[in-house]
DNA sequence: TCGAATCGACTACATCTGTAGTCGGAGATT
DNA sequence: AATCTCCGACTACAGATGTAGTCGATTCGA
């Protein structure tokens, strides 16, 4: 809901809490990607952007706070496909699905699992 | 090619001059959307932060440089959707077209459309 | 009980972004 | 030639972002 942008290195953070919550800050460090290697502060700082954001809540815990994703991944999913597609197609997905599907190299099981979603949508 | 990032406002600018180039900076003020009503400083400033990205080029007419485009719409359209396919999807394109289609985007003509694509990559 | 480990709060700081202002010089106008 | 106008270059500045450090308080282990 709340039009806050997440950042990249926010976003980070956000699928973490999305995979498991609640979380500890130092919990959440310990699971970062490998490709993000932050300090403990950068996290915490993150998490307290995130809670400003009212992207993420945290609820005391003794001395420590546990934190949980307050938007929902898939909210969050749709909102920014949306904005790619207003961005960039015009506001209309089908463009975007073809623009991609000419770009990959789908495998043929890959198509035929995408044939075989689109043909349980028609229904 | 260049992979810095194209920020909002500089993409405003791209979308003038990839509809028309070249422009001078005057010309890409008059032709901003109604939507963004800018001071001919800023899309000065925007246009120079694209030349130091690469983005566009510029050429001397006279006293005024004339602007274009250094980089394709194609290109810059495939890149920021890989980048969202990255992002939220896991890098597989599988997942954008099940969300979309759980979103219920994709009216029956634009299923029939993927699925002529899709016949189209098999061959 | 006393130091060590830990926590959240606050501070830091360079870079990017959105938006615009100033200024010296080259051309155009009189 | 004196002036006006327009151009690009440079400067400005607040807010967002990436990344981290410091510090006072608390709790835990010895």
């Amino acid at each position: 809901m709340s039009s806050e942008r997440i950042s990249d290195a926010e976003l980070t953070i956000m699928e973490i809490l999305w995979e498991r919550a609640p979380l500890t800050a130092t919990d959440v460090a310990a699971r970062l990607p490998d490709d993000r290697d932050w300090s403990l502060p950068t996290v915490k700082t993150l998490l307290s952007r995130l809670l400003t954001k009212a992207a993420v809540e945290h609820r005391a815990d003794g001395r420590r706070f546990l934190y949980s994703p307050l938007i929902d991944r898939e909210d969050y999913v749709s909102h920014e496909s949306k904005r790619l597609v207003d961005r960039l197609f015009g506001g209309r997905f089908m463009p975007l699905v073809a623009h991609i599907a000419e770009q990959e190299k789908l495998s043929d099981a890959d198509i035929s699992e995408i044939e075989r979603l689109l043909r349980e949508m028609k229904s």
